[in-house]
DNA sequence: TTGAAAGCGTTACCAC
DNA sequence: GTGGTAACGCTTTCAA
């Protein structure tokens, strides 16, 4: 991005203020003529202790007028833990179904009155991102298989996290699991173009990396739905942008394939869309299937068959989490949380 | 989502070793027979200090076979600062362009030795949620300014942040800005359309909220763009469903509109297709202008027209977060970060 | 009802 | 070169 900053000089504002120390609770005890004991229980609303409401009216109006703010991380070292659960962001823009299912993860652990934190971790791999995040002290840490080993796990779990939850294709030791087989996916796909009569059957594996964890099983999962069939099945590697459909498309003819199992709704559009270009008749010549039932598909023409994904609902994956952190020491549990139905419209 | 989780029984296992306390400094020590300043000079690599070779073997070994991992909570509080730099999640997915930049700039801050956390803010509105990420003590906060006002931005600054930045359509008071004035794509969108002959112009405005913070200004601009002209600018409510599109396309005759700037690119697949299927010619009847230059809007027939928008860098970002706390009593800069094109295809 | 003091895990200063 | 010690900001027990 070739864009540059164009600095526009800032107009005459308030004169900036004096840059005081940051103020503590014994900055408020001191100008409500209290001890530091006293702040903290008013502030705490401490149940144990009754005091005075003109103390804690002085506290209150002491913390509003320094602008007091309670240290985190004072606060949770002396406490001895936190209520932080930590996911690692996306390193890769997952699409809108994995943004959604983040949102409603974070408003259900809200509700429990945890603290939901994506920690960005570029570079670290492995055991090194492990580390990194138990520095943190989180309670409960939730993150995709393929960034964790079960070396890591011990070393979150060493760290004083009391929930490790793993999500996607893999059980990874130690860990609860999510088990999102996403072979599930391609069985569901591979049975669909199966029973609409379709035997040379293409698999899109997309070829920016960082999908392979799902591409892999997906591809996986339709080679099993027709082993022991007269079907084939073939591998097609394809990159997100127009030239590499362009040329998938010009070499389909000697490809042979009937039917394609697009990898998502958005590889299946640029896919559809060059195989038309190309004179590939939809349905009749190929057959498409995309997956995630984006909106998008259905505006499509010949609207495009796919494969809805269910998740688990925040709610659900926030109970579990919490189960996990109140009884840290029960066997690791392995959950299978990954609906796949079709959805036929025209394309198939 | 109605998806139940299943229960699968955990296959036997290590026996869950022995719930240990989370190893500190002082047990690597304990370990290693030296003192916790000793394990602190060796696992930090103070320069200041020489450590004997054997000496410093033994604390690694020490450190190795406790699993220690340093509390960051405890090292931040006794520094005095963080390196933490704090983000809010978004609460809505916001497509792949902001995804991109968010991941462009944590790799950007990475290099630069910072740590970027993703905070998820649920139902905190305004100084609350100011007040939430003050506990935190970030050195930096990075925030769209329809999130913080002017006190949010004096709450962060006393609670020790050397660097409040936000971004978005508006400047708030006392912090750095990185306007994104989207009046500049209207502008663009208004501009083309009027180039293209069109006099009736319809701007779409989403019906989802939370997202007028980006349309309002949006058909401001296309307001502005064609002021002292002949053409008729009119805001048109839009929900992104089919039914929301195909309800407006059925009155579209009586809209009496020749060009519509659709917000962007995915509201405008949406209505085009709609408007297609009721018999709307595009472009001849009605030129549709989309926004965000996503790849899908090329597979569409006819081309999607685009306003294509320049975000800043994340490496340029990374660098004004840094210049900003090594020099926190600058005043506030503004800089003028959103570039807008027009990508011209088919559709107008 | 309030205050004094200990301690959470680290690091930095100053003696040894 | 290495080891004690104080301090960061907060909560909580105990004593007054």
């Amino acid at each position: 991005m070739p864009y540059v900053m164009v600095h526009i000089p800032k107009p005459p504002s308030a004169a900036s203020p004096v840059p005081r120390s940051v103020p503590t609770s014994a900055d408020v005890a001191r100008l409500a003529g209290v001890s530091r004991a006293t702040v903290s229980y008013v502030l705490n609303n401490t149940s144990a202790v009754r005091i005075s409401e003109p103390t804690r009216r002085r506290v209150h109006e002491a913390a509003k007028e320094l602008g007091y703010v309670p240290h985190a991380a004072a606060r949770s070292l002396r406490a001895g833990h936190s209520r932080m659960v930590l996911m690692p962001a996306p390193a890769i823009a997952m699409g809108p179904l994995y943004g959604q299912f983040i949102n409603e993860l974070q408003w259900a652990l809200s509700r429990l009155d945890y603290t939901v934190v994506q920690y960005g971790t570029v570079g670290l791999r492995g055991d090194e991102a492990a580390r990194a995040w138990a520095e943190l002290r989180p309670v409960a840490v939730l993150v995709p298989d393929a960034e964790l080993g079960p070396e890591g796990v011990a070393v979150l779990k060493r760290a004083g996290a009391r929930g490790v939850v793993t999500f996607g294709p893999e059980r990874v030791e130690g860990a609860h699991a999510l088990l999102m087989d996403h072979d599930a996916v391609g069985h569901c796909a591979g049975r669909h173009l199966y029973a609409r009569g379709r035997r040379r059957i293409g698999v899109v594996v997309p070829a920016e990396t960082g999908l392979e964890t799902y591409s892999r099983p997906r591809l996986e999962g339709v080679r099993q739905a027709l082993r022991g069939t007269d079907a084939r099945v073939t591998g097609v590697p394809l990159a997100y942008t127009e030239q590499s459909a362009a040329e998938l498309a010009a070499r389909w003819p000697e490809l042979g394939i009937d039917a394609v199992f697009a990898y998502n709704d958005e590889y299946a559009m640029l896919l559809m869309r060059a195989l038309q270009d190309a004179g590939v008749r939809i349905p009749e010549d190929t057959a498409v299937l995309g997956a995630d039932d984006l909106m998008l598909g259905r505006l499509l023409r010949p609207r495009l068959s796919t494969i809805h994904i269910d998740l688990p609902s925040g709610r659900e994956l926030a109970e579990l989490v919490d189960r996990v952190v109140r009884d840290p020491g029960a066997e690791p549990e392995t959950h299978r949380v990954l609906g796949a139905s079709v959805v036929q419209r025209e394309s198939s």
